[in-house]
This record gives C-alpha cells, sequence and structure tokens, in this order.
DNA sequence: TTATTTGCAAAAACTTTGCTGATAA
DNA sequence: TTATCAGCAAAGTTTTTGCAAATAA
C-alpha cells in the first residue's frame, strides 16, 4: 500500500535546512535549524521526517562513528570523511568503487548489497587549533 | 601516568568469550557469554572492560551500521561485512588499501588517520530463509 | 470530511557513572 | 595494605512511540 502523503510546512522546512548544510547534521543539530524557523516543533517531528524522508529515498541516513546517526540531504552513493575533533562530516572527493561488491561477492557467502567507506582524520580548523 | 592494572577474572573471561567467535557482538551479547562461566557479572562491568581492552589496544570497538556498537577480539585492521537481516557481522577477505589514506590527502584539506570499509547484505542463514 | 501529521510526554534502547564493598598484587 | 576493580542501581544520551489535537487535501 502506497502513502498518501502530505507536503507540511515541517516537512519542507526540515528538508531545506538539511539541504542548506554540508556537513551532514545529527537530527538535534537539525532540530535547532528548523526550530529557529517553526519554534514549535518537536524533535520527534524530526526524527519523523528524517525517517520518511530516508524511505522515500529523498535523503540519507549516515551511519558513521561517534553517538548520533547523521544526514546527508542528498541520496547518491558517495563517501564520507568525519573529524575526530568536532565531528563534523563531509563528503568525500573520489568516485565510489562500484566493482567491490561484486568481487566480494566471488568470496563470501553473503549476497552483498552495499558498502559504505568511511575516512576519519581531522578538519583543518582542528588540524590548526589542536595540532600543535 | 600510567595505569597499574589488574588481571581479574572478569577481565580475562571477557576477552576470552570475546574471542571465542567470530561475529564480532555487541556488549550485551557478550555480557551473556560471559554471564553463563560468571552468574554475577554485570553489564557494566563488560562495558568498563570492553572499553579498557580497547584503550589497551588489545581488542577493537567496531562502529558499524545498527543500533549498538560490536566489539572485535584483534585489533588489526581489516574490513567487515554486517548481515541487514541477523546483525551479525563477519570478516571480509580482503587486504586493507593502504594508500587510500594517502591519496585522499591531497585532495581534502583534512588530515587522514584511517578508513573504514564496511559491507553490507545478507549472510547465507538470512538468503536462505528469507531470500524467497 | 478524514486520514495523515504534529506536539507533547513517556517509554525504550543503549551506555556510562557514582558509590561501597571486594580483591589482586 | 591499598589502589584498582566489581556489582548494583541510578542516571545520561539518543531515538522511538502513544495519544489527542491540528491540518493538508
Amino acid at each position: 500500500m502506497v502513502d498518501k502523503f502530505r507536503i507540511t510546512n515541517q516537512r519542507e522546512i526540515i528538508l531545506e535546512e538539511l539541504r542548506a548544510v554540508k556537513t551532514h547534521p545529527t537530527a538535534d543539530e537539525l532540530f535547532d535549524k528548523v526550530r529557529a524557523r517553526l519554534p514549535r516543533v518537536s524533535l520527534a517531528t524530526v526524527y519523523r521526517n528524517l525517517e520518511w524522508l530516508c524511505q522515500q529515498g529523498i535523503v540519507q541516513k549516515i551511519e558513521v562513528g561517534g553517538r548520533q546517526k547523521r544526514f546527508d540531504g542528498t541520496a547518491n552513493l558517495h563517501y564520507h570523511i568525519r573529524c575526530i575533533g568536532c565531528g563534523r562530516v563531509d563528503d568525500v572527493d573520489m568516485s565510489p568503487v562500484e566493482t567491490l561488491d561484486h568481487d566480494l561477492s566471488d568470496k563470501s557467502g553473503y549476497t552483498i548489497m552495499g558498502h559504505r567507506l568511511e575516512f576519519w582524520g581531522t578538519c583543518p580548523a582542528c588540524s590548526r587549533s589542536g595540532g600543535s
């Protein structure tokens, strides 16, 4: 069954604010941004809409290291790099290696569906401040 | 200051049980195994010792997708594959690509410290039962 | 009109911490 | 002997859920 869905104000603004940043915010970081425009919005609404946007294939949840899940305003496959200093997550300028999944299928008993490549290190700002 | 540390019964058994399996258990899965041998052990002790073992470089915490952290009884770099059906995590038979970190350093402003490659799919058992 | 969505609060899921007694060395 | 560690319970953090009111279509 296909959900009927509504374009609510909250839904639009959550997507706009997610796409307005490149740092792959956590739900509560996004909540703060959305709340600046919709003061009565709740964190549950942010979580619910992020989940819904993921299920529609409009955005993606990226499960990188660290405690909280982060969200990416695009749905295309690409890799990420995470700063262990401040936690920010940036896109990596590297083409996904599509052949990896197939190469591995030959060896493992798994049915491979995808992969994720994540780098970590210190971002320029954290390298300067903490790297003396 | 270097910690003085003790080899407690709990610590030894937690490490033994972690190394006895290849599925990279969560803290509570490991807790069940340890409790079979030490009925009065607490989950907090499992968490504390896993954290301590990670800090000593004896084991590693692997932050793959899914809700809970998982633990690997070895400290060497290798890649993992996670079953989206049952959550188990297996090692991947693929040599780590050491050059990746250096290649990326040229492009990004980050100081790269490492990377993680994680595959996902369905394990043989879940492929059979759910794949019809 | 009415089924979806929201806000609020409570619960759930996972992990960490404070404290006191136990214990390895 | 004594500083580290364990067990227990409580708290902390992040995410999900139940429910009545609001609302998009």
